[in-house]
DNA sequence: TTCTGGATACTCGTATACGGGAATACAGAT
DNA sequence: ATCTGTATTCCCGTATACGAGTATCCAGAA
């Protein structure tokens, strides 16, 4: 970016995070007089740093009654993976062709990484970056930008499934085998299990009861 | 929505018509004192509105720069018709089996309207009421959030588009290609028609050379 | 004439201040 | 004891104020 970094989006990004580690459950009420005083800036900047996370998905606000984590439930949690498969699987499928050999093993060297990563909090940022090594290469940058989005959406849900150990080692396995077919330029073979390994996901999400009640 | 409307959002709606109907050029720098002066407010709801429309990436934002209509080159409207046949189509697809016969005469309805309608300025609205109509019965929410989002994105540029009289009348029957083929439940059909109907539009953009040189 | 350096003006980011509306808690009546 | 109405408190939306960074413009030198 190389822009001047605003005090907003540093209190963006430190909330985001929060967030997707969980720190910041959902439904947590974020007072702006709070986080203001917590981060010692005034409540300026932390509106517009509000104002983006809603924009992003991850916050909701309500005029006079302020913002809060936000909350999905099952049907959410659903949309937003349906959304992802069309999405990535689109990305994957113009990006296989158009893979560089250094991209590639570049994402093998994050799946080795997760594979010795002993920390918990490490997969979540990991997992992304394989998932965004594969789509570099579609030439679409927006489609790009759409794809990150979701997953800050989704990150904290998809820690918590890393955090299973069971569902980590069957994640990973599923990424060996995409990440092969992906080197064989079978570009539909890749999205075949692209769509496995996201409904895998969603539904061992909807499973463990994460819905929200709200 | 029923709640609260607060300055900022009638601020950002506004500004967002402005931007779709074209009094507001791209490039346009936006000052945060004019616009408060003009609007006769401060430039705190200003600030939140421009914010919003960045995030719908209607303008841009650079810090200490400030913020100016965005601008959109053929690269970039490329890639957002190419996001929008892939979204439009998904929810067609999805939408199709289960829309009510009075959805599909609403749409005809709308189609009706264009037909009659004088009036250049609204057929924008028009035009994107059709397509919202056909997609209502997708069952993804989110997915339709993404596709409004796009329209409001792609809006300026369409309206020219309409502006053309020979360009309305084929896409007008394209549209009523559409809608029939919707009524006779034929999803395949009408998804390959909808991605026919966006890449006539982004032809036509581009080749009537609506890139900006920024 | 052209290029450079500095001063001025402009605009944004952030801080502080104020007014209003919603939620809550308490008091009184049934 | 419970319900209702009122008052208080909290929090957000908006307004005003200030400091800093950048761009512009003019003057002076090459």
């Amino acid at each position: 970016m190389q822009r001047p970094q605003t005090v907003a989006e540093q209190v963006a990004n430190v909330l985001r995070e929060s967030i997707a580690d969980g720190s910041l459950a959902a439904g947590t009420p974020l007072r702006q007089d709070d986080l203001a005083e917590r981060f010692g800036f005034s409540r300026m900047p932390v509106r517009d740093a509000l104002r983006q996370l809603e924009a992003e998905g991850i916050v909701s606000i309500h005029p006079t009654k302020g913002a809060h984590v936000a909350r999905m439930d099952a049907t959410e949690i659903r949309e937003i993976f349906a959304v992802r498969a069309l999405l990535e699987s689109e990305a994957l499928r113009l990006s296989v062709p158009n893979l560089a050999k250094d991209t590639l093993d570049e994402a093998g060297h994050v799946l080795k990484q997760i594979d010795a990563e002993p920390n918990v909090g490490r997969w979540g940022t990991l997992n992304r970056a394989f998932h965004l090594a594969l789509y570099s290469a579609c030439g679409n940058a927006r489609l790009l930008g759409l794809i990150e989005a979701h997953h800050n959406a989704a990150d904290r849900y998809v820690r918590v499934l890393l955090s299973n150990l069971n569902y980590r080692s069957r994640s990973q396995s599923e990424h060996w085998d995409i990440l092969t077919t992906c080197r064989h330029r079978d570009a539909e073979a890749a999205v075949r299990l692209l769509k496995r390994h996201l409904g895998e996901g969603v539904k061992t999400l909807v499973e463990a009861g994460l819905a929200g009640k709200s």
